[in-house]
DNA sequence: TTCATATATTCAAATAATCAAATAATCGAA
DNA sequence: TTCGATTATTTGATTATTTGAATATATGAA
């Protein structure tokens, strides 16, 4: 039987995980690569709702992958570990993986010549 | 603005951390990292009803993390690509260094001696 | 001040995920 | 066959997550 410390971390992972686990937050990680963002230029590049936005940023912010600079009236995220692009990237690696051997709609995804991550 | 094919693989992605995002689902890959395991074994080792385990194990097939081996009554469940077990160390070491950050309860879960994934 | 802009928070509704009990399906042995 | 063991599926109840509209807060400019 799995003991208390071991299943007490599985569950603070799966916390890493979930927070990893949306679209949008994906989206915004992603955005954030190069540069700290404000969230209006989020909102433009993502197209979001103000709202939605702004809670998805709380999230990733909660979970400690990204923090806030203000300036003005404006909030800029920016990505706190860029180590995370590592396990994004190798996340990827791992799930184009199980696409290809499912057969699946990986060519259209992958497109040609498009940058996408 | 986020285009189509790109907001498509946030999706897909998303899909694939969040079939990581539950504790019991990471606790199953854990249980599987030397060796198949049938579900009899799993249920004993993790303490999850049964019903419980098969659905978690059935979520962690369909996104092809697993793959199955049936024998007589048994079936015996195997991880399909073992890369997916560097990718949730390079999770764990990103995560840790979050919860230093945040001054968190690493410590207690860490514990001493005791090799803890 | 007051106003406009940028962001965060609250709220309710909709959807999705989780859980365990009950039932079904499968298989080997008697 | 029938029985027992093993696993999967269905079901209903519960809880969690997501969403956008509405509202609140903060800041700088006029």
């Amino acid at each position: 039987m799995m003991d208390e410390m071991e299943s007490a971390l599985h569950r603070f992972k799966a916390e890493f995980f979930k927070a990893l686990g949306h679209p949008l937050r994906l989206a915004i990680l992603d955005s954030l690569r190069e540069d700290e963002k404000s969230v209006s230029a989020l909102q433009e590049a993502l197209g979001a709702e103000q709202s939605t936005l702004s809670q998805q940023l709380g999230v990733l912010r909660q979970r400690g992958f990204i923090e806030a600079r203000k300036e003005g009236t404006a909030v800029y995220y920016r990505t706190v570990d860029p180590d995370v692009y590592a396990f994004l990237d190798l996340g990827r690696a791992i799930f184009e993986r199980q696409l290809e051997q499912s057969g699946a709609l990986l060519g259209r995804i992958r497109g040609e010549g498009e940058a996408v991550r």
